[in-house]
DNA sequence: ACCCAGGTGGCCC
DNA sequence: GGGCCACATGGG
């Protein structure tokens, strides 16, 4: 039999490290309330080439203004508000614009983030990837992690990862999407926990 | 005073 | 297809 590097890595973190890091048990569960999935999809397109300590901030701000809805900011009519609150994020103005493009993408298209919920992957992924300011790894940590949908999320870690156990020569990101999808079981729990140990494995070094 | 953080889009070659 | 830049704040 071809021994599969890929899932035995996965195998080793989870005997390393169990259950990860502070904010990842609720997220790597299945069962999330509506209000945390969009916490999740929010905090997706904050956490952009950003620490999460400045997100989480940005994130405690909405929800102190009670805008830490889909819905609420995909019908504001300014964003100036929605700047000032995520500044601490950083690249807030951009970013402010992004949240928007993408709510108010999900109200036109869907009527309601929970009707969202419901789509499949297959036709979800490639829409996603259309709008203002999502990229292929933002759109991966919104299907995975806010949808429950199994897609593999690659980040900088994981490139990082691949590069030190010499896993793939290239680094291209749908190749190495394609790469540990291929060589783990199509599992929604799985991917959202390796995914998840192999960023605190590397936030360690 | 630097340097970096769970990216993305625009522009150039 | 790849390389470089702007985008901005807070913490080490």
């Amino acid at each position: 039999m071809k021994k599969n590097n890929v899932y035995s890595l996965y195998l080793k973190l989870m005997k390393k490290y169990g259950r990860v890091g502070k904010w990842w048990p609720e997220w790597c569960c299945l069962k999330k309330s509506l209000n945390l999935r969009q916490e999740i999809a929010l905090g997706a397109i904050l956490t952009q080439q950003t620490n999460w300590h400045n997100v989480e901030k940005a994130l405690n701000n909405l929800k102190k203004a009670k805008l830490l809805s889909i819905e609420k900011i995909g019908r504001l009519k300014n964003l100036a508000k929605l700047e000032n609150l995520i500044k601490p994020s950083g690249f807030y103005r951009i970013k402010a614009k992004r949240l928007y493009t993408f709510c108010s993408f999900i109200v036109k298209q869907y009527g309601s983030f929970k009707k969202l919920m419901k789509q499949d992957l297959i036709i979800l992924r490639p829409q996603l990837l259309t709008i203002y300011g999502i990229g292929p790894e933002t759109a991966d940590s919104i299907l995975l992690y806010a949808l429950d949908k199994p897609t593999f999320v690659i980040d900088e870690y994981t490139k990082r990862l691949v590069k030190q156990k010499k896993l793939a020569k290239k680094l291209s990101y749908d190749y190495l999407k394609k790469l540990f999808e291929k060589n783990l079981p199509v599992n929604v729990k799985l991917y959202q926990d390796f995914h998840a140990l192999i960023v605190v494995d590397q936030k360690k070094k």
